[in-house]
DNA sequence: TAACCTTGCACTATCGATTGTGCAAAGCAA
DNA sequence: TTGCTTTGCACAATCGATAGTGCAAGGTTA
């Protein structure tokens, strides 16, 4: 015998003289609705746990057209948000009664679309969209296929969307760096006017520009003015990143005395540069991170960082979820749902 | 209409005049085989894309009892050497033509054989189970399935198993604590007499027995002994070894002066000890972590690190999958296959 | 022209479950 | 005993694809 054949319904119905039918009914649970004898049930499961009988998904998906799955698509693991992501989806899902599976799909707007597709096919009971480069691509698969999904962190026009209030947590940063004491520093507004910078990120990136928004907003507030030099958003590598930061070291007139550093990737940059400064500037410097790592609590100097509210963002999602009607046909001119949840402010100990 | 009906190649072969094994065989590549006109094909393939059709993959994988589907079962996704796995695991099985999909089941065994079943269940071609509690329960689900898969991080009985070489890995690092030359010492292997210690982690759990077992071979080379008290290794959690390490920092006669704290967990909890110290007695320590993190290059002091060769894991992995014959019904008395994968060490700068 | 091969496709069973429906036997009231 | 309701289950259709087989039309060879 080459290939394992598993035990079928039919196959137990032969072992117990009964029907398939009635043999599905007693394993799936509906024999009761069914008006199954509780010990027919009671014989043919033990029989089935006997045979070590699991029910072919497929086969069921086919009949019922659902799956018992929840799927999630999002760009990648290996970063602190996303893989945190995935975690409170694994609970809140598994606390559904759902079977939760993530795919990633490297920001490849193509492999986004296959993936969506793929999960589709298989007839995934509702889809989580976080970060994608196209979401509404992947709305317009899902509606054709009448499959509930929301968006996570990217919103999109198609279908409810969950995101971090980015503007939120770059005025609660801002702020709190305006109130930072750095050792020795009796700090007022005065000190840093013309002197806080925002580093890192991409002005046309839909989160980063509601964090400059946010950042500029307090900046003119507490400064009386913001200048666009003090914005320096060109992307988050961290080598471009260090040799910004390097710039802006270079004129001790415009030094800065705050830095707001966009997401920890580019941080990493920031901090191989702050590491070759003398001691006694950086610890006069304000440093911020929007983003969180536990390991940068353990740095030479204190960073205040935001904390995405990743528990907060997945419950809204399933909140949403549920709540929202599914978009009819094509004559939906309101437009979706878009709920922000507040990220948390983490300040050194 | 309120659910989406979607179309099936019966609808395309209304459409087109053809007969539905027809349409399959034109849109699943069979065609030629079937001896289907070329002109056809085309015909079928424009109206189905016209039509937006997909194929129904809980269909065509309850016939051929294939999904196109690789799983991995993990315990979480918010570690660094997990999320790194799962995302290699994605790179690799896509270059693979399979679609990668990512459960985590939170280092429960229940969970993980619910996962187990439910993906089998799902005609996974293949499954990959990465740091189980339990691997051989998983691997007799497998078997009964006849479904190859391979243990990845922790060994299994039952089927063959990627590992990282943690004996190796603790010697290297161990040897790179001896070479350090910390600030301002010149560095002989006296120094560490008795005063370099195992912090964290649990004794029986397979891997860190291997790491101390490396650890113990070099000290015991390099210092002539290595007593008990030098290894300290009663869990991971993070307040549990600050205390430890302030336990053992309270003895100036045996205070370490090297230190290897196993797991980032661990070396949290380290450090917050660690940041209690005076700056001197911290310089001239030796500090390594098995484990990596990069932001941990940037502590006020050097760290040697040991960083798992993720890719190696899964690219070996693969490899085992298709090399290795399933296991023959149950007469296998040859143990399964073992493969230990290389660490690599990250010097500080 | 007969015998045979090739081409091009249709027919039909099948994968393993779910579900609407039908029907005999048992139970019960009149 | 008759007629009606329950109980307990079997039958058969169905979900959407794949794959074995058969067969007519058109070509080729003898």
């Amino acid at each position: 015998m080459d290939t394992v054949k598993k035990t079928t319904i039919y196959d137990l119905a032969q072992l117990t003289g009964a029907s398939p039918s009635t043999v599905s009914a007693a394993l799936n649970g509906t024999w009761r609705q069914r008006r199954i004898k509780e010990s027919t049930v009671r014989q043919i499961q033990s029989i089935a746990a006997q045979q070590g009988y699991r029910t072919n998904l497929q086969a069921r998906g086919l009949r019922q057209s659902r799956s018992g799955l929840a799927g999630l698509i999002m760009p990648m693991y290996d970063n602190r948000f996303f893989a945190s992501l995935a975690q409170s989806f694994e609970v809140e899902a598994r606390r559904r009664g759902l079977c939760p599976i993530t795919v990633s799909t490297h920001r490849d707007p193509e492999e986004e679309q296959r993936t969506a597709e793929t999960l589709i096919s298989y007839a995934v009971d509702s889809l989580f969209v976080a970060g994608a480069t196209d979401p509404d691509a992947i709305s317009r698969l899902c509606r054709d296929a009448g499959l509930r999904h929301v968006n996570v962190d990217l919103p999109g026009s198609l279908a409810p969307s969950v995101i971090s209030d980015n503007h939120a947590g770059a005025v609660a940063l801002t702020e709190a760096m305006f109130d930072a004491r750095p050792k020795g520093e009796d700090h007022a507004d005065e000190r840093l006017k013309g002197r806080i910078y925002f580093l890192g990120g991409r002005e046309k990136d839909f989160a980063t520009s509601e964090r400059i928004a946010g950042f500029r907003e307090v900046v003119t507030r507490r400064s009386g003015h913001c200048a666009e030099e003090q914005i320096v958003a060109t992307g988050y590598n961290p080598e471009t990143v260090a040799r910004q930061a390097q710039v802006l070291f270079q004129n001790p007139e415009t030094a800065p005395r705050a830095l707001l550093v966009n997401s920890t990737i580019a941080f990493e940059g920031g901090l191989s540069f702050l590491g070759s400064l003398p001691p006694e500037t950086v610890e006069s410097l304000v440093v911020g991170c929007y983003d969180y790592d536990p390991f940068v609590r353990y740095l030479r100097f204190p960073v205040v960082m935001v904390r995405q509210d990743v528990e907060g963002l997945i419950r809204e999602a399933f909140q949403l979820l549920t709540s929202e009607p599914l978009p009819t046909d094509s004559t939906d001119s309101a437009a979706p749902k878009i709920i922000k949840v507040n990220p948390a402010l983490v300040t050194p100990a």
